[in-house]
RNA sequence: GGUCCCGUAGCUCAGCUGGAUAGAGCAACAGAUUUCUAAUCUGUGGGUCAGGGGUUCGAAUCCCUUCGGGAUCACCA
């Protein structure tokens, strides 16, 4: 944005200028505390005045009608100041915030930085098992990471997506010994279910299996504790890690038929979410790697060994424990793997600068200890990598239990909220004559609309709850009012154009400012807050400051819609003023909700 | 037991680098459409900000403490 616009620094300097000259001493830049005008009171703009009383030594009212008388005579942009209290609520000029709005309008992406920040970043979500579907918690996930993606790539930065698949170890060979056991040669093809879902299934089958025999055992009198490793399945199960650690040909063969159908599967519910991944890591590739790094790092003195062969580090100096980074077996551990990982993804991208995490918040000690063992092997990025901790959603049940199938399906509850969507649209019958097509790809969009953003809107690092009869709200503060918000700019700007109008700067050059209404200048102030908030959201990788913003810009919007008229204005100053203020708006609603990964429809 | 997160209206959530009378949505109630899409707008009711102490001119916000909920502290992932 134009510097020239920037009320802090502007209404800031005003007010050190103020106090300087007014009281004879320099306020601290701490002591000029502004916040934006609550609504209920006049003024854009407020300076909290009780840290300059200590300077003026008079009331916090009279300083404030000081400080204010000053700054409109001394400031051209300010129009007028009241006093509440200790509080000084400045108004600008409407000359101000037309000619703001004037600059943004030949803006193509308001608020939007050109990608030359300088800075690569990589950001990893979803990596999924690769034994059972995707669920409501990597709903949560996979639209965190893609809009944080999108976040940072708005703010200028380089942005990579990935994910790192868990595709090795036990909990894939239970899924390959009960399909080997009891699948009879069963495959997506033949059964019709989808590759993830089909493999999910085995899995299941091997529980069911596990428990059976573990009760079997533990009646002939064997101890609970150890039961479950002693059944024929997980002995079958470890069997098989075994031979495909050793790379056991048929053993290879059933893992990648099985892994096939499993990415078949998770590339259609991907699709349906709406978000990608530029590169994808295996684990199965990745593990080794990090077994390197481990010997490496043992020879730097960064791990030791201990007698019976394991490998570890010691963390204690940090607060943290010892942690075991290879098995006495010199076998991986889910944290070699991880340290494989992110090295080899420095490697590949030298001029990565950090990494995001996207992982659930169980992980945080995880991510304490990789971060720390990551810098003490050299890579100072790690000191920039940031574990995007996420908190769970809950049903109104409690937890979600696979045992207990009270598991939501990613895929089952996708395809829900369309339905909700077109039972809706049916009822406000607004799609009468369109195409089955077309209907078909919006109650998608309304329902993704809904439900990407009941998920964005809390704040990631809390747990949410999730009631499937009574999240899936579309009026009120809901991804598809935000859409209908918006379809209603398209809807004035299609017919504006009909007219031949043409959406430019000059539109609004010639306007009077005096008729302009407040809730004109409201929607602009709204408008003028996008890149604090986009900067702010990006800081703190957090969508749901996105989220906010669409609602409340969206409402703000409404609220002039209700009882303004846009193209029956009949005076045509006027009327060209608002519809570039409509067009204005329905690009910032549009480029911000895109952030969220929700897409707008033309109609709705 | 150690560490971390959370507790705000009946429900779901904002507000937390200390600032005005703690805000939205849903639900309830009362209104608004001969109008550019009412998936909207306007209003009413609804709060010991979990409890207690402290710091401060000022605390939902910072500190201490108690209670309640969750996570984590594996040669699991």
């Amino acid at each position: 944005m134009n510097p020239s616009y920037d009320i802090q620094q502007m209404i800031t300097k005003a007010a050190q200028q103020a106090v300087l000259e007014l009281f004879g001493t320099e306020a601290t830049e701490q002591q000029i505390q502004l916040q934006k005008t609550r609504k209920e009171f006049e003024g854009d703009v407020t300076l909290v005045v009780f840290p300059l009383v200590k300077i003026s030594k008079k009331s916090p009212e009279q300083t404030g009608e000081l400080v204010g008388d000053f700054m409109k005579n001394h400031v051209a942009e300010v129009v007028g100041y009241n006093v509440v209290k200790g509080f000084l609520n400045i108004s600008l000029t409407p000359q101000f915030w037309l000619s703001f709005f004037h600059d943004i309008l030949q803006e193509e992406k308001f608020g939007f930085e050109k990608p030359d920040s300088g800075k690569h970043v990589m950001i990893e979500y979803s990596s999924p098992n690769t034994n059972k579907p995707l669920h409501l918690g990597h709903l949560r996930n996979n639209f965190l990471g893609y809009a944080v993606s999108e976040m940072m790539k708005a703010v200028g930065h380089k942005v990579t997506k990935v994910q790192i698949i868990n595709d090795r170890g036990i909990h894939i060979c239970k899924s390959m010994v009960a399909w080997k056991n009891g699948g009879q040669g069963e495959t997506p093809q033949s059964s019709g279910m989808k590759g993830d879902k089909l493999v999910g299934k085995y899995y299941v089958e091997f529980d069911k299996a596990l428990k059976a025999q573990s009760a079997e055992l533990i009646a002939q009198g064997i101890n609970p504790d150890e039961a479950a490793n002693k059944t024929k399945v997980m002995q079958e199960a470890q069997d098989m890690l075994r031979k495909w650690e050793a790379k056991d040909p048929e053993v290879m063969e059933l893992w990648r038929k099985m892994n096939g159908w499993v990415y078949e599967g998770f590339d259609i519910t991907y699709k349906a979410m709406g978000v990608d991944f530029d590169k994808l890591y295996y684990e199965s590739d990745t593990y080794i790697n990090g077994k390197e790094e481990v010997e490496k790092g043992l020879e730097k003195g960064v791990f030791f060994k201990k007698d019976d062969g394991s490998v570890w580090i010691d963390l204690t100096d940090e607060g943290l424990d010892e942690k075991a980074v290879l098995r006495k077996d010199g076998t991986a551990m889910y944290i070699t793997q991880d340290i494989g990982t992110a090295i080899l993804r420095f490697r590949d991208f030298p001029d990565l600068a950090y990494q995001i995490y996207t992982v659930g918040n169980e992980q945080e000690y995880h991510f304490k200890v990789l971060l720390k063992i990551l810098k003490r092997l050299g890579f100072t990025q790690a000191d920039q990598c940031y574990h995007l901790s996420y908190g769970m959603v809950e049903l109104p049940e409690g937890k979600m239990k696979s045992r207990e199938g009270t598991v939501v399906d990613a895929d089952d509850l996708m395809s829900e909220m369309a339905l909700v969507a077109e039972e809706v649209s049916k009822e406000q019958g607004k799609l009468e004559g369109l195409p089955e097509e077309e209907k078909k790809s919006l109650y998608h969009t309304i329902g993704m609309a809904a439900l990407k953003f009941f998920l964005l809107r809390v704040d990631p690092k809390k747990n949410m709850m999730f009631n499937p009869k009574e999240s899936i709200d579309f009026n009120g503060n809901t991804g598809p009012s935000v859409q209908y918000t918006y379809v209603r700019t398209v809807a004035v700007l299609r017919k504006a154009k009909e007219s031949g109008y043409n959406i430019q700067a000059e539109m609004i050059t010639h306007v009077d400012p005096a008729s302009i209404s407040k809730a004109e200048f409201d929607v602009i102030r709204k408008i003028y807050e996008w890149p604090e908030v986009l900067h702010g959201a990006a800081q703190g990788y957090n969508p749901a400051d996105i989220a906010h913003y669409c609602y409340d810009l969206a409402r703000e919007f409404n609220s002039f819609y209700h009882d303004h008229q846009i193209l029956r204005e009949t005076d045509e100053k006027l009327r060209l003023f608002r519809i570039a203020l409509t067009a204005k708006t329905g690009e910032t609603i549009r480029n911000s909700m895109n952030l969220l990964g929700i897409q707008m429809p033309e109609r709705m």
